[in-house]
DNA sequence: GATATATTTGCAAATTTGTCGCAATTATAT
DNA sequence: ATATAATTGCGACAAATTTGCAAATATATC
């Protein structure tokens, strides 16, 4: 059960696992990368924004989420250590984003890249920008 | 010069390169990556701050900038077109940033993995956290 | 170079986003 | 069940971003 890894991250810093934060954490999962506006309309009249502020730095500093370049404005998803490590596409012409799967071989390139430069790499985030399979067909 | 394309670039959407774009262009030019409220303390008593965000938003939209989450926010530099493709390492002990090379194969199979799944890929951005050389050699 | 036209800017106000202090509530430990 | 420490909600703030609009500036034409 995922709630349990979150139990354990949290006590392993004593904090507890609150209604709030598995409120938020349930808001994550299995849910595309959301902005913080998303986030704080999904939970309306369940959580305070300033608590899902705090909470998503919380999350953030405990390796549990992470933010994302996609757009204008940011957007939080779980961490690899909860979903699959990933990458994403982000489409110019629909605004689409979709998952890419690690490659075993392009993320063993990437922490070669970092070490030849005498630096320890310990996570990474990739985006691709382009056109979509369905827009790369139709004239824009 | 770089004035020249960033010309041509404004032209060929009908827009006219102006004073205050050309100051914002010069301000990304030769520099690390800055966030808006350095651009703008930066401009300060030459382009208000809502032109600022305005052109920003345009020079990403024409591709000539694009911005990088570096940390809690984000931070905007010159695209590919103006300085060489590069990537970012950036340390979780002292948060400096340092800029990585492009390497030809990892280029390459960045590109390879989008197109896999059908997309074509125009560009994308890719960042490195850890620890720096300095910092892995000293205790936290 | 002067004039007409369309674009762009600065300014000030409005909105949105993110932060903070603190009393009340909720979670762990005993 | 009680004690103790962590956490939340609720304003009130503060900072960041957006917007309308009149004035200023750039390009095209004469
Ligand atoms: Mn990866
Ligand atoms: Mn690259
Ligand atoms: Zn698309
Ligand atoms: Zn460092």
């Amino acid at each position: 059960m995922h709630h349990d890894s979150l139990h354990a991250l949290l006590v392993k810093e004593k904090l507890s696992l609150t209604r709030p934060r598995r409120i938020i954490f349930d808001l994550l999962l299995h849910k595309d990368p959301q902005s913080m506006q998303v986030l704080i309309s999904r939970a309306a009249n369940k959580v305070d924004r300033a608590t899902i502020y705090r909470t998503i730095e919380l999350f953030e500093r405990l390796g549990i989420v992470h933010r994302l370049n996609i757009g204008w404005k940011y957007k939080i998803e779980l961490s690899d250590l909860f979903v699959g490590h990933h990458h994403h596409f982000h489409c110019n012409q629909c605004g689409a984003t979709h998952t890419l799967q690690a490659n075993p071989m392009l993320e063993t390139m990437i922490d070669t890249v970092a070490a030849k430069e005498n630096f320890s790499p310990r996570s990474h985030q990739l985006e691709i920008h382009g056109l979509c399979g369905q827009c790369a067909g139709q004239p824009a």
